[in-house]
DNA sequence: GCTCACATGTAATCCGTTACATGATTCT
DNA sequence: AGAATCATGTAACGGATTACATGTGAGC
């Protein structure tokens, strides 16, 4: 069997937390998943049938009404290649792409006042993700209170305070290029 | 003309920085751009010949001994792209893919024991990740005595401090595991 | 003589996004 | 009647990685 991607995983994992279909996984991945790991349609459903063929999950009809709809629940096989990446040692997929940070290092090309104008705007790209992710949070401590299940919520939190770390330093350095002139360079 | 790609720019700035040639971009990059935006020599020479096509760059030969080289200067063209680039607004590219919280996200599906060895070597990789930036620092600070640039530096000390945030992150909720049972669920 | 750093490229492939396409149900 | 939500897919494209391919120069 050729081995998965990291977005099968989501999809296994997504499942295995009761989403049922294509639809629910990636409405849940919306909500949580996707401040780490974004996935979109035209990976969930061509995926789901891989999965399917691969023997990792099943899928059988579920009709709403007249609305055509696929149920998927994990095999046992799937559950343990979920497990089995879940505690698989190495190192994982880890990339972070910031453009905002990328301009910032050029930004010796800037003057004052535009290096500010910089760190602003990117402040503000972080507050607005941060108050999205505090949105959420409400819902996602009801379902921990309903199920016990704690991680969703502690990664949530987590990406609560990155947001908040990006907003820090965002607000340090536009004081430190507000005050008068200093001498040296580093932290 | 056609839309650049942000990768064009990180060339663009690297160029503006004093790098001459694809593999000095590449070298440059690989110790400072790299930990917030990666890039690669298979995308580095193609497009420096479609930035020479736009008029943004002139290359000319510039060989080594016997040794094929081409050297790269920013046209005025190329220095104005740079500069709308650096203060354009609107929100720009943020993206994060990050395995380890995504386990992490699903990590009630394992059992305490795993989940502190999830998050040991989540930890561990970042530790590994703060050190290389660490060992580059000194060179870092030393091409800002000379030269006053003082942004690389700046988003040096901002990669490590990055690194710093998931290392304790991990600390902390590895601690929280150890602990006796807590009640409650967020921060 | 060997290895490492310098230097430049292409081809195949993978992964992901955006746009396109369709249709039923529920809510207002 | 119309809009929003539920639900499933495909096609085209773009961006990036990996593997492949080649060759010089400098230092040991």
């Amino acid at each position: 069997m050729e081995e998965l991607g990291t977005t099968a995983y989501v999809i296994l994992g997504m499942l295995r937390r009761g989403a049922r279909n294509g639809y629910e996984i990636k409405s849940r991945a919306d909500v949580s998943t996707r401040f780490f790991w974004a996935i979109s349609y035209s990976q969930i459903y061509p995926e789901l049938k891989r999965l399917e063929g691969a023997g990792l999950i099943e899928g059988e009809a579920d009709p709403a009404g007249g609305r055509r709809r696929q149920a998927y629940t994990l095999t046992a096989a799937g559950e343990e290649t979920l497990h089995e990446w879940l505690t698989r040692d190495g190192d994982f997929h880890l990339e972070l792409r910031h453009e905002g940070v990328l301009r910032l290092f050029f930004a010796d090309a800037l003057d004052r006042e535009e290096q500010l104008e910089l760190l602003h705007s990117m402040r503000a790209e972080h507050e607005r993700a941060r108050i999205e992710l505090e949105r959420i949070e409400p819902t996602a401590r009801a379902r921990f209170d309903e199920s016990g299940d704690r991680f969703p919520l502690l990664t949530l939190d987590m990406g609560i305070a990155y947001q908040g770390f990006f907003i820090d330093v965002c607000e340090r350095l536009e004081r430190r290029l507000t005050e008068p002139q200093p001498i040296s360079g580093g932290t």
